[in-house]
DNA sequence: TTAGTAAATAGGAATTATTCGCATTTAGAA
DNA sequence: TTCTAAATGCGAATAATTCCTATTTACTAA
């Protein structure tokens, strides 16, 4: 993450970061994560393997969804409703809400302090753990405000 | 909606309903209208479908997709971000927030009191009109916390 | 170093969800 | 009743994601 002299580009770091997740440093992983790391698109998996392709030709788009799910499951990631419902993802684990334009699915970043977020209860009836309290804007965004 | 002896099942106040909102009062728009009131799963396209397919066997899944998408143009319905982002949608358009199980998808209402929700700003930074603002639990239901 | 091994990858096929195209039917207007 | 735009049903098409499995690779421990 910390891009040192001894460290040009961060590449050992990003490997210790996937050994401290428990992961194998593969070169799959680590441009994978370097993307993430630098992509603010909030990008789709189809995103992701189109910026990577020319630099990593053996990649593959089915390697880049195992390694989505495997990163959000180690908490090395967020996933994002985009619009229609498709996978997006999130490598900005800072606490941040998003908007979500309803006509052509762009994702902006919220400054978390716009609005105070409420403090949700550790439970719900009917025995729910609540794990994550979502706020997400439905937003319509200024090109899409234009024409409509 | 209501139901009066002189309108048993509410047949005839849905095909107001319909036409109050521009719609022609179709058999396939009925019974999927009747489905919606009263099926609480926060059904997707699919579910709706296999719900009616004995009481209509000549409706089509494409009819479902297509009415549902046109009753939530006219705001007959509300669409929830079901898990993995396929289409869920929810008939009840009174005033309240969903809990998702991260596991099983599953998706359950929330008393909206429960928490104070903030006011969204009108507007966001890059001119961005803000027309909505969810507050959704990501949570663990008891099933799935079961085996885990 | 050098195997040995479990984990990860590539690539294609398969599946799932959703949309499209179009011939046929139908609700509501006249 | 007749007419017509709108709606439907159906199958084909597309898009997104998952599955399968032979091959490759990162790490382990000798
Ligand atoms: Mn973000
Ligand atoms: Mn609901
Ligand atoms: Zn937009
Ligand atoms: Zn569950």
């Amino acid at each position: 993450m910390a891009v040192s002299p001894q460290d040009p580009g961060g590449g050992v770091a990003r490997a210790e970061k996937l050994r401290a997740a428990g992961l194998k440093a593969t070169a799959p992983r680590l441009t994978i994560l370097e993307a993430l790391e630098t992509d603010r698109r909030h990008p789709s998996a189809e995103m992701i393997f189109e910026s990577l392709i020319d630099k990593s030709p053996s990649l593959s788009l089915s390697t880049v969804y195992q390694t989505l799910e495997t990163f959000l499951q180690r908490g090395l990631l967020r996933r994002i409703a985009g619009a229609g419902g498709k996978l997006r993802v999130d490598g900005t684990l800072q606490d941040h809400d998003h908007a979500v334009c309803r006509t052509c699915g762009a994702v902006f970043d919220v400054d978390p302090d716009l609005i105070k977020r409420p403090r949700p209860p550790a439970s719900l009836p009917h025995g729910l753990q609540v794990k994550n309290l979502f706020v997400e804007y439905e937003v319509l965004c200024s090109d899409c405000a234009s024409d409509e």
